[in-house]
DNA sequence: AGCACGCCGACT
DNA sequence: GTCGGCGTGCTC
């Protein structure tokens, strides 16, 4: 064997590229160094990009020839970016959500990490020359000649120079670089996010006694510093000691004190100043329940479990404990909430216990704080990692336990870009890295249901509350009764909310709806008033005196005659959270209300002030959407009125009951006090409904069997596999066209399948339930089989014929696999 | 994704 | 003739 077979070769996902993987071939410092996670720099046609290298190879795909190779330019990092378990991870990913591999290694890093180059272009000899000798002021716009200009006082110039030339630079840039009078270069930013320092002073040796005893600011300086162990943040002393700088520098002079600078890590800022609660005992139900656990958490192997524990049964001891025997083993947790901003009370506790090991994980970290605690869990500093969905993909070497908390939440979901279940993902890291993972809620999804009903999961349950507290009563009220106002609180609700008043309690008002109005209706021709953009209407909102789209962020004014007729004037219909609170005040003046919805809860730190003062009771009511709903605890709660229990099971979807019956019994979880059972109002237009009834009785169990059964009568998830084909474009009849060849081509699909004996199904293509979404048409395929791996067959073969369809290109095919929502 | 190339209508 | 908008095809 020759030296160049013994070449071998780096298999590149691109960022920011192609779809498809990419074969470079390594240079020669690069032989036996392991690539496979690290990043590279790649050129890419007549550009350079980042790249992560996915394998090395020995072999070239047969479908390449060695010329066609280019170079690997640069290795960006030292050390594989990405653990491999990870790694694999993103591979599984790309290939369950048929999504490209590139576009899930970018949803898993820092942008910091693959930032865009910076463009330079210099002026080349020839150039200047020909800029000098030929002066054709004649047929050139402002620009061209601004930027004939700018290249000859400067020599060089980059973005910004560029930005701030008049029109018409663009197209003569193009022309001087292909007369060959301008060379391009691409500038890279730092890929390694830079560090944020602090000035530490430390204490060396104390000065002797007559300087303490003679100087009170000394004394103070002194007290600070060994408060603080003896070595102190600069900015902390002169912030608390008067003259600090004037000792710093004399003691520093002397060698009493050294300054020295250090890395700091930034961190999320919301929790940090909140008292956790007390540790407490387990109860006997508790104990239990971590003995069923405790042995896969301490010789770890892949086992999943579903800890079904009604609100208040706590299940977040049992985490902790499980957690500790993890990190006292040397491993690492990997933590999933639903909102961060919700679970404030969790982190709390969370950093009681595990203080500087613990890092935060959320989407609305800013991006210095989000570099550093990458960094934090990449370097190994960190071994509880606390975060919401995308905190699944979090770089975390040597994982041994993985907890997704409410893991029936929705917001688990990411419904764009890669359509990822974190809770699946979630159950998939625990698999490659052969470790626990444990599925909290005390309403489980049906298919984590389902799974611990047929042992595939091990169930874990907590029946009892920790308190003793008593289950709430459920009153339904029959909304077809009342009329006007009462629409929005009935007399029953009325009734009860004076009730609670009186007796010193809080309530909670739950809608799903924000805004002051649902829409507008033509009084004379009955149009509504739509969003330009959406096929959806527009909402009221009164504290703005706007009307908004909540898909899409359109906003206009308040209507005042009919646009569609002309004569008739528009009336507001339907009620949001805003009237709710408006109604609250009408008919209890002195009452104090807050409000929680994406109006008003504008950033993170609002939400986790809100409800401080809700719990500290600065106000008897909180009103509210979804946002309400989750993790909190509020002692004083004893009232939980439901508005419209009706709202998310008109969404004819089926799975509808059961988010329906999650949100009511979460939402009833709230009620209650000590000793005192809570009250829970249900406002509803179906009070026969089965969903009603079972959120009524509160049997979580029963709601779950009887949705069982007629999900496998009519063969839906758990039962089958579902993946929607989303097909959206611009134009309607296109996009039309479109979906319905895509059906034909599913349906060829399903036909050649049942040859093989692989039964499948195919439904529709029929317009999306919101039919316009920002100036886009959609409509739905979905394709169902019988087993996963079914699935994958089925929708790769639709996948791979559409891509051959050169018409289909010119409308975006997206796939949906287990969809949550089929907006 | 980002880039080049080619084609076309709008504008000097 | 020049400029920019858009559709198309390619990147190891
Ligand atoms: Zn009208
Ligand atoms: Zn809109």
């Amino acid at each position: 064997m020759n030296s160049k077979d013994s070449e071998s070769f780096a298999l590149c996902a691109v960022l920011r590229g192609p779809a498809e993987c990419l074969s470079y071939r390594l240079p020669e410092s690069c032989r036996g160094l392991n690539l496979v996670g690290r990043r590279v720099v790649v050129p890419l046609g007549y550009r350079e990009a980042v790249a992560v290298v996915v394998a090395v190879e020995e072999h070239l795909p047969a479908h390449l020839g060695k010329e066609a190779l280019k170079d690997i330019r640069l290795v960006v990092d030292e050390a594989p970016l990405l653990p491999e378990d990870l790694m694999r991870l993103c591979q599984w990913m790309s290939r369950y959500y048929f999504h490209p591999l590139p576009s899930v290694l970018e949803a898993v890093l820092p942008s910091s990490h693959f930032a865009h180059p910076e463009r330079y272009y210099r002026l080349t000899q020839q150039g200047r020359h020909g800029l000098q000798g030929v002066g054709r002021p004649e047929g050139k716009s402002a620009g061209g000649l601004a930027l004939e200009r700018a290249f000859l006082e400067s020599g060089e110039l980059g973005p910004k120079d560029l930005e701030s030339l008049p029109k018409g630079w663009k197209a003569h840039l193009k022309r001087l670089e292909s007369l060959g009078w301008i060379s391009r270069h691409d500038v890279w930013p730092s890929l390694v996010p830079s560090t944020k320092t602090q000035k530490i002073v430390v204490l060396r040796s104390v000065p002797d006694e007559k300087r303490i005893a003679a100087s009170a600011h000394l004394r103070r300086f002194l007290t600070v510093l060994r408060d603080s162990g003896g070595t102190c943040p600069l900015a902390d002393l002169r912030r608390q000691v008067p003259q600090a700088s004037y000792w710093v520098r004399k003691l520093a002079a002397e060698g009493a004190i050294g300054v020295e600078e250090r890395d700091i890590l930034r961190e999320s800022p919301l929790a940090q100043d909140l008292k956790p609660r007390a540790l407490v005992t387990l109860t006997p139900e508790q104990q239990a329940a971590v003995a069923m656990m405790i042995e896969a958490v301490s010789s770890p192997t892949f086992k999943p479990f579903v800890l079904y524990g009604v609100t208040g049964s706590g299940k977040t001891e049992i985490y902790l404990r499980l957690i500790q025997e993890t990190v006292d083993q040397g491993r690492t947790a990997l933590v999933l909430v639903p909102e961060i901003a919700l679970s404030t009370q969790l982190e709390a506790q969370f950093r009681a216990r595990f203080g500087e090991a613990l890092s935060v994980w959320h989407s609305g970290l800013a991006s210095g704080v989000r570099d550093d605690q990458w960094k934090k869990i990449t370097s190994g500093q960190a071994s509880v990692v606390l975060g919401v969905r995308s905190a699944v993909l979090s770089p975390l070497k040597n994982v041994g336990l993985i907890v997704v908390d409410e893991e029936h939440d929705v917001s688990y979901k990411q419904d764009e870009r890669l359509r990822y279940h974190a809770r699946d993902v979630a159950v998939m890291r625990a698999r490659i890295a052969n470790v626990p993972v444990i599925l909290g809620s005390a309403t489980p999804s049906l298919q984590s249901f389902y799974h611990g009903r047929t042992g595939r999961y091990t169930l874990v349950t907590l029946r009892k509350r920790v308190e003793g507290r008593p289950l709430p009563h459920m009153h339904i009220v029959d909304m077809r009764r009342h009329r006007g106002p009462f629409r929005v609180l009935s007399p029953e609700l009325v009734q009860a909310l004076k009730e609670t008043f009186q007796d010193g309690g809080q309530a909670m008002l739950f809608l799903n709806r924000r805004g002051f109005a649902s829409f507008f209706l033509c009084r004379s021709c009955g149009a509504v008033l739509q969003c330009p953009h959406c096929a959806v209407s527009l909402t009221y909102h009164q504290s703005l005196e706007r009307v908004l789209c909540h898909y899409c962020g359109h906003e206009e004014a308040v209507p005042g005659l009919c646009s569609a007729c002309g004569k008739g004037s528009m009336v507001p219909f339907g009620f949001g959270t805003e009237r709710v609170e408006e109604e609250l005040h009408r008919t209890f003046p002195q009452v104090k209300t807050l409000r929680m919805d994406r109006d008003t809860m504008t950033c993170a730190s609002k939400v986790v002030q809100t409800l401080e003062a809700f719990r500290s009771q600065k106000a008897h009511v909180l009103v509210g959407t979804q946002m309400i709903t989750k993790g909190h605890d509020f002692p004083h709660v004893t009232l939980v009125g439901v508005i419209n229990a009706d709202t998310s099971l008109q969404i004819s979807d089926f799975r509808s009951g059961e988010t329906t019956a999650q949100l009511l019994m979460q939402v009833a979880g709230r009620a209650g006090r000590g000793e005192k059972p809570g009250r829970v109002v249900l406002q509803t237009y179906n009070p026969h409904h089965h969903v009603i009834q079972a959120a009524a009785t509160l049997d979580y169990d029963h709601f779950c069997e009887h949705e069982l059964t007629s999900r496998r009568t009519l063969q839906y998830p758990p039962f089958t596999r579902m993946a929607r084909v989303l097909v959206t474009g611009p134009h309607g009849h296109v996009t039309a066209q479109a979906a319905a060849e895509l059906g034909r081509m599913g349906r060829a699909v399903q036909a050649a399948l049942k040859a093989k004996g692989i039964p499948l199904a195919i439904l529709g293509p029929a317009p999306a339930p919101i039919q316009k979404l920002k100036r886009r048409y959609r409509y739905n395929l979905y394709v169902k089989a019988w087993t996963a791996e079914d699935l994958q067959t089925a929708v790769e073969s639709l996948l791979e014929q559409a891509a051959q369809q050169a018409f289909l290109a010119s409308v975006q095919v997206t796939v949906d696999r287990d969809p949550v929502s089929s907006l």
